[in-house]
DNA sequence: CCAGAAGTGTACTTGATAGTACACTGTGCG
DNA sequence: CGCACAGTGTACTATCAAGTACACTTCTGG
């Protein structure tokens, strides 16, 4: 199944171009799908339509064929969260969160990201710089993003101040909430849009308002402005 | 299973239990530090001092041990968290919310949870039980005793009206914050207890007062709640 | 002390899978 | 063309681990 064509149009990447895509994608699909362990190169050798011998000359051995894996993988994660929320402080910030927010969503939730998150976290054990790979390309990105934002935000007064990476993370960690989680390990269905969406708006409105009944008092604000300057200063 | 011995001394375990609970720390080593596929009956035996029949007899088969490990760590996961925070209505807000807080993220990154948060992250698909059965066991009875604070707190006057269910699981999630997913991808060191600190307290100083820079005027407040009630309503 | 249940050690079968060897075939370029 | 090389298919080895069989030993309760 999922056999490619061996003959392509002229324009096309040479045959052994043509032969690597098609063991990554089987690939892909056996390791997402079943872990590394539990993944067989037989497996990915019967779906590409390939031979074991090219396999193996093309990535050495297993380990290798799932680090190309893992490569491409991290790179098309970066795209999305990368432009996630274009031109935030355009702007009010409840919208430019929300925006935000679902974009990451999004992204989160689709069947391979959960997919891969599963595998980095099963595998980084085995494999240190995979945890590491995917860490700079997910989260990372996306935090980063954020706490400009925030900063931003807060120099042009819209919020108190405080450590940005630090709510940031905090913000993108609600946003998960636990629909990630279970989703994760396979608790009911996935989320309905409008689910996810209400997740999504709790999130941003606690990160805004708090829950606190009163408004902060002026000694509180006080308090608060020292500990974000001590923590700053830290 | 749970067989009970026939022969009971008065103080000590039968012979079976004995066996069996070797058997058990044994397993529980290999599986959490290996991954199901990884850890093999092999090493379990050696480890506990028993004997490859012995093990087949007791537990049927590598899955059937592999459940009984599960059905352990759950039980002893559920009790920290129960008792995590006792009595919150006798303190402040921010105290209580710390002293769950910090209680929590000590069970969380904990090396015995992280491993079996990586353990059932990557065999939930395998087993569909494990999954249901952890997220029980962890994850609602934490976020069902925070919510339950959070709902005499609202009644009492103290937070916003609002879905304590949903705020709870948010704060839980963002006291995780990524140290979580940090330590369990082994990015880096454990986080020292400094730095959990620090992310526990601006949890709590974003739960309660949020980051806009004005405290929420009337109208908006208006509008919070006559949203919270369409939550409510649904 | 004895009978039998429970546990032990070892050797075996079976099956799966990573990785290799090699002869054959299709492809593309001069 | 026709040659060289990349890719294919099949068969093979080696390894490793799950699960079984069985004769032997040790513990326990009466």
């Amino acid at each position: 199944m999922n056999r490619i064509s061996k003959r392509q149009r002229a324009g096309a990447a040479g045959r052994g171009a043509r032969r690597r895509a098609a063991f990554l994608a089987a690939a892909r699909e056996a390791f997402l799908a079943k872990g590394y362990a539990a993944a067989t190169l037989d497996d990915v050798v019967r779906r590409s339509g390939g031979s074991r011998a090219t396999l193996y000359k093309q990535f050495g051995d297993k380990a290798g064929l799932f680090a190309a894996i893992i490569a491409e993988l991290c790179a098309e994660m970066t795209a999305p969260l990368r432009e996630a929320g274009e031109r935030p402080q355009a702007r009010a910030p409840r919208a430019a969160l929300l925006a935000f927010a679902t974009a990451f969503m999004r992204v989160m939730m689709a069947p391979a990201s959960l997919a891969l998150y599963r595998l980095v976290v099963a595998e980084a054990g085995r494999f240190p710089e995979l945890g590491r790979a995917v860490y700079r390309a997910g989260p990372k990105v996306a935090a980063a993003r954020l706490a400009a934002y925030l900063r931003a935000g807060a120099a042009a007064g819209a919020f108190t101040a405080g450590d940005a990476d630090l709510r940031a993370r905090h913000f993108l960690e609600m946003v998960k909430g636990d629909l990630h989680f279970r989703a994760l390990i396979g608790l009911g269905p996935q989320p309905s849009r409008r689910e996810v969406d209400r997740c999504v708006r709790a999130a941003v409105d606690s990160l805004l308002n708090g829950i606190s009944a009163r408004p902060p008092s002026r000694a509180s604000a006080r308090r608060r402005r020292r500990a974000a300057a001590a923590r700053g200063a830290s």
